[in-house]
DNA sequence: CACGTCACG
DNA sequence: ACGTACGTGACGTGT
């Protein structure tokens, strides 16, 4: 069957343009809000593969609509000179892109857009036409032949008549007759003043439309109040009614056939992306330098030649500076004269060139482990890691490459893959300028670049297991989950796959009939919460639960571990340095940051992380770190004392939400001050805590408000760090460490109430990481003095594991604690509970 | 490859 | 009235 996909052009910029940190290219030209609408549209363009495209764009001029707008358009935003800027070079990316970009003066995009889906629907052959926008105005037009997919940033959801009916409980015909009555403030449109979802969608399930309740308005099922508001406002509703429905017979010039998507100019988009620098979409659009060479002649395309040195000469030749790369087992080096050299000999006779230098890379932990591997330790160099940079200058955004830094720094195109050592020393330069202007140049120096060898270091040693020890626990848990399993079909009256939450939501909630309480966007929800609410109805509910619990310990613990072991038996993880958003690290490959500990059976997987023969483990951990943060950042004087007091704060903070003393706290309001203690580190809301704690709504924002009231340092602080990140766009920890916020621009209430959430958590959970990565910097340096032989294994956010001589475990402990504690000075004390044992799971405390 | 689910701080 | 806590990674299913 054809399809044609029609797409809201104003809304999808828009969307992106509120939704995406602001882009610059290097000449200060704003292209954020077209980075974010290729996305959207390139990504729909793949999944629908449509036979007919096409984009609308509102033209300004008076119009019907518009004229009637105008009397209601007081509260909108003008659109701002920084997206205005955008639109002409992102119609034409579309229409390098294929797609035919409709304008006609006179009418806006959605009336386009209906216009051409009413097209689709009336041409000979059968066509199924979709609608892409951001704006759920559009949902009016879904029939049996329009989806209409309404995208967000992060992703899009496509509505058909079933989606529609389940959401809204009308038609999709009955839309705009809802908004009618109900009004859209967004838009501008009055309605009938105080109806409103409520009751406008009783209404119209009553009387099917408009018409309908007005020739039925002595009905009794209209209630006095309603309908004197109906009569009242009978003129706005019939106004709004027009102002909401979307036009779909405008007199256009062309034919459904100009709009056959005839696939992209490849060398037209490879030289608007380049001149936009935006130039990740090279590849994504499998463009390449050939597509570059007929219009983008002028554009620099780096050249580089390489002198094919011996080792004698690089050794002569590097300098104590110089940039290198590791690309198909050679070397590719350049020295501050800018000589460019390749060596591909044997790489352990350049030992030398890799003891106290300065080295210019990228990716210098891979570097690191590459040198480890023919046997070279570097000694006394400073690996100037342009990842690290390029993190730093954009942690929330995905990992800019060689190839991304040196177009947006430098406005040069290199290919990927391809060697260019002498970009990489101005690239340097550059990036260096950007580091300082921002005031990171503390967290690059004595942070993240020193860390990088460490990191090296901890992954190459690795997390001994008990490997056998595992696989026996695997094999037991294996045992459980069949017996579970097999009790679950007796309940469920036959086999299915437990593991697919469709085929499971099938049994429980039409087959077993249970009762349903919440759905997921493809079908009925399982998760444990849900579950949890019906353990009451029916046994299976545990089973599953307990099924679930014991296979995913099996799968991605006790069977999965063994797997990766090296043949000592040891694991090694790939710490991410240049991830997160926040400067935490990440673990992958495998994450050994969330081995189990909350619950019994999952505790027990950490018996079989151990230390070698002789050896110990040495656990470290900061003793809330992100609360300590917080008294110290907000200066607030209660929760500064207390911590200085040596009290449990959950006791203190519970007393004084609960308003009783300390005497009379029992263990559930203990529990509950936790849990806002926890939930105020990350913006929260009464709702969520309600949720968490198992009170109302209602209740929890109490607590809250009494929570802020005791700790009024608190809430100022929490207020301002919002403002402050409203104001700049973004939010430092005391280190400098920034993260940029854009939602807080936003448009979208939701988003921006996301934006305010991040704002109050980014420099907390920041500051927390910064200080974690000075302590290991400091606990590395100190243990390789003193105990060189003791190794850290693994760090989790705020521990450190230690393996260490068991002679030397109180002596370990001891120096782990002093650095770790000695990493910051607040102005409450920092304290490190540490304790020790043969394994991860049975700790011992060391007192000290 | 996206989704739902669940493990951690 | 809407949606509803920050930051992660891995597994199995299903399109």
């Amino acid at each position: 069957m054809n399809k044609i996909l029609v797409i809201d052009g104003n809304s999808i910029i828009n969307r992106a343009f509120y939704g995406i940190r602001p882009l610059t290219t290097k000449s200060g030209k704003h292209t954020n809000a077209i980075y974010g609408m290729i996305n959207i549209i390139s990504r729909q363009m793949k999944a629908i593969d449509p036979t007919y495209v096409a984009v609308a764009f509102d033209l300004k001029a008076p119009t019907f609509r518009h004229k009637m707008y105008d009397a209601y358009k007081a509260g909108r935003h003008p659109t701002p000179p920084e997206l205005l800027s955008q639109f002409d070079d992102a119609k034409e990316c579309l229409r390098l892109m294929g797609i035919k970009v409709l304008e006609l003066a006179g009418y806006e995009a959605d009336d386009l857009q209906g216009t051409v889906a009413s097209m689709a629907h009336s041409c000979d052959e059968p066509t199924e036409s979709y609608i892409l926008s951001g704006d759920r105005d559009l949902l009016q037009l879904i029939d049996e032949k329009i989806t209409v997919l309404l995208a967000t940033n992060n992703d899009t959801v496509a509505m058909k008549e079933r989606e529609f009916v389940e959401k809204y409980g009308i038609l999709p015909s009955q839309f705009v007759d809802m908004k009618a009555l109900m009004g859209d403030s967004s838009d501008n449109i009055p309605g009938v003043a105080g109806v409103g979802e409520k009751t406008a969608a009783n209404l119209i399930k009553a009387f099917g439309s408009l018409d309908g309740i007005y020739e039925n308005i002595d009905d009794k099922q209209i209630s006095k109040g309603v309908r004197e508001k109906l009569l009242r406002d009978k003129e706005n509703a019939y106004l709004s009614q027009r102002l909401a429905k979307i036009v779909t017979d405008v007199p256009v010039d062309f034919s459904l056939e100009e709009l056959r998507y005839r696939g992209i100019d490849k060398s037209g988009l490879y030289a608007k992306f380049t001149e936009l620098e935006l130039v990740s979409f090279i590849p994504k659009f499998g463009l390449d330098k050939q597509d570059g060479e007929e219009k983008c002649e002028e554009t620099e395309q780096a050249q580089f030649t390489f002198i094919e040195s011996s080792a004698d000469e690089i050794l002569k030749k590097c300098g104590d500076t110089f940039a290198i790369q590791l690309i198909d087992k050679k070397f590719y080096l350049c020295n501050k004269m800018e000589e460019s050299l390749v060596f591909s000999g044997d790489f352990s006779v350049l030992s030398e060139i890799f003891n106290n230098k300065k080295i210019i890379c990228y990716d210098a932990k891979s570097l690191i482990h590459t040198l480890l591997g023919y046997g070279i330790e570097p000694q006394g160099t400073h690996f100037l890691d342009l990842m690290m940079y390029g993190y730093l200058l954009n942690p929330g955004g995905s990992t800019a490459g060689i190839e991304t830094l040196a177009s947006m720094f430098l406005s040069k195109t290199v290919s990927k893959g391809a060697p260019c050592p002498s970009l990489l020393i101005s690239l340097e330069a550059e990036l260096r300028k950007k580091i300082t202007e921002l005031g990171m140049d503390k967290v690059l120096d004595e942070l993240e670049l020193p860390l990088v060898p460490i990191l090296a270091q901890v992954e190459k040693t690795g997390f001994k297991i008990n490997c056998s020890g595992m696989l026996e626990y695997a094999e037991a848990l294996a045992e459980l989950a069949d017996g579970l399993k097999q009790c679950i079909y007796m309940q469920a009256g036959g086999e299915f796959n437990i593991n697919s939450p469709k085929q499971l939501g099938e049994v429980l909630f039409v087959r077993l009939g249970l009762p349903c309480k919440k759905k997921t966007k493809s079908g009925f929800s399982t998760d444990a919460e849900t579950l949890e609410e019906l353990r009451a109805e029916s046994p299976i509910i545990d089973d599953i639960l307990e099924y679930r619990q014991v296979t995913k310990l099996r799968n991605t613990y006790a069977a999965a571990m063994p797997a990766v072991a090296d043949e000592n038996g040891r694991i090694h993880t790939e710490f991410k340095q240049a991830f997160t958003a926040t400067g935490r690290l990440s673990s992958a490959d495998p994450n050994l940051q969330n081995i189990p500990i909350k619950t019994k059976m999952g505790r027990e997987m950490r018996r079989y992380f151990i230390a070698k023969d002789g050896y110990s483990l040495v656990d470290a951990d900061y003793s809330q770190i992100e609360l300590r943060i917080l008294a110290h950042i907000s200066e607030d004087y209660n929760m500064c004392e207390a911590f200085k007091s040596g009290a449990d704060i959950h006791t203190k903070t519970a007393s004084a939400v609960f308003g009783v003393p300390e005497e009379a706290v029992t263990e559930q309001m203990r529990k509950r001050a936790k849990a806002v203690n926890f939930g105020i580190v990350y913006g929260i809301g009464g709702f969520s805590l309600s949720k968490d704690i198992g009170t109302t709504p209602k209740e929890a924002t109490r607590y809250i408000k009494n929570y802020l009231m005791n700790y009024p340092g608190i809430d100022r602080y929490l207020d301002e760090v919002v403002k402050n990140a409203t104001e700049n766009g973004y939010t430092s920890t005391p280190m400098g460490r920034r993260r940029y916020i854009p939602e807080l621009a936003s448009t979208n209430g939701n988003m921006r109430a996301f934006g305010k959430r991040v704002a109050m958590n980014a420099p907390i959970q920041g500051a927390a990481a910064d200080i974690m990565k000075l302590a290991m910097i400091r606990v590395f340096n100190a243990l390789k003095n003193e105990l060189p032989d003791a190794k850290i294994v693994m760090q989790v956010h705020d521990e450190l594991v230690i393996e260490v001589r068991d002679e030397d475990v109180e002596r370990c402990a001891r120096i782990v604690k002093t650095e770790m504690e000695g990493a910051a000075q607040l102005s409450v004390p920092l304290t490190v509970d540490v304790s020790s044992g043969k394994n991860w799971l049975e700790q011992d405390e060391v007192v000290i």
